[in-house]
DNA sequence: CCTATCTTGGAATGGCCGTTCCAAGTTCTC
DNA sequence: GAGAACTTGGAACGGCCATTCCAAGATAGG
């Protein structure tokens, strides 16, 4: 019939991932929300329910478009060493600019924030957790296949130290180190878990 | 004159900390902190002024009685790689049990919520966060001036590496791992940062 | 063009927010 | 024990919260 809406639903949602993104669920108001979007009240609950549900669409949009894709590809790349150096490479080049620095993770935030309370919320946060562990586990285990690993190096045993680390990046923190000293402290720690030749 | 008051404001001020602690300050209400303590709105007024400084208040009660005399501790500890082992242990420990481990870590979880909105609490954050580093610094350094190291460890780079972990072990997680795989994993950090022999 | 169906604007709803106010009660000084 | 200084209880405040409702507008089928 006439079920044409007036704007684009994904383009209003990636302002409301911005939104949330930036102040968390609690601090942020429907009201907000109109503000940013432009669109009316009316419109956002019929076109994804209530304040809760609209927090959970766009904290799916944001693992599904931003964090997700990257562990995909550091799954399913079978290099080893190199995947993960890369992989550390671009989580540090993306969380040091942009929104990220001055937001941090949006999926580290929820895990501390009380957005938490939501079961579906939560399921969704471990869900995440999850996936880095199995990807940088993926990775090892790679490298240990191609005898990259030193020997009596655990390949899951290095995982677990990898994704605290990839976790302490996440981090927002203002009194951060700095894009090039994250990177050799991460350079640092990569060589030392994986059993790198030392200086 | 009459300045007696029918309660005990620390004995208070540890029951708002706890609560603070559990939700956060955006989703926790006067009412909630009434219930809480069985006060009255006008003796935590006037006692602790409004809502935003009464947070601040908790937030520095937890620093100061919880996560800086772990530190204090570290930092004078001059045994070098044995009093990183042991802060770490009491890190796990604490991280694992508890209120903790429900919870998570308060500073940790201020730092990603809105709570930092306010500049006198990003500023006790920062200084928090500068204390960790600063006391691993000082605890690597000494270890190695007692030889402790490996030959051509950097003990500042280890320092910022094990700073970045111990973030990792304050993040509240569900899916994070028990404290006997906590354990193993973080020996085995602390022995690649450091450069012990390998197995 | 008419009507059924959906979307949109905007006001209205009840409830909870942090904060304030004031009368009543309590404690100390003189 | 009179009175000043302060705390306490509890109601009251305006404002913002998420949500709902309904009339007006837009779009499709027949």
């Amino acid at each position: 019939m006439a079920d044409v809406k007036h704007f684009d639903p994904d383009a209003t949602l990636d302002t409301v991932v911005r939104l949330f993104w930036r102040q968390g669920v609690a601090t942020t108001g429907i009201q907000d929300v109109v503000d940013a979007t432009g669109l009316n009240r009316s419109s956002l609950y019929a076109t994804f329910g209530g304040k809760q549900e609209l927090y959970r669409a766009a904290l799916e949009r944001y693992v599904d478009s931003r964090s997700r894709p990257v562990l995909d590809r550091l799954e399913g790349d079978g290099r080893g060493l190199p995947a993960i150096a890369e992989f550390f490479a671009e989580l540090i080049e993306t969380r040091c600019t942009g929104e990220y620095a001055q937001w941090g993770c949006m999926v580290s935030n929820a895990h501390a924030g009380a957005e938490n309370g939501d079961p579906r919320v939560r399921a969704l946060l471990d869900r995440q957790h999850q996936r880095l562990r199995d990807a940088l586990r993926a990775a090892l285990a790679s490298a240990q296949r191609q005898h990259q690993l030193a020997d009596g190096t655990d390949p899951d045993a290095a995982a677990e130290v990898l994704a605290l680390l990839a976790h302490g990046v996440n981090l927002r923190s203002r009194a951060g180190a700095d894009a090039q000293q994250l990177r050799t402290t991460l350079a640092a720690a990569l060589a030392a878990v994986t059993g790198a030749p030392r200086a």
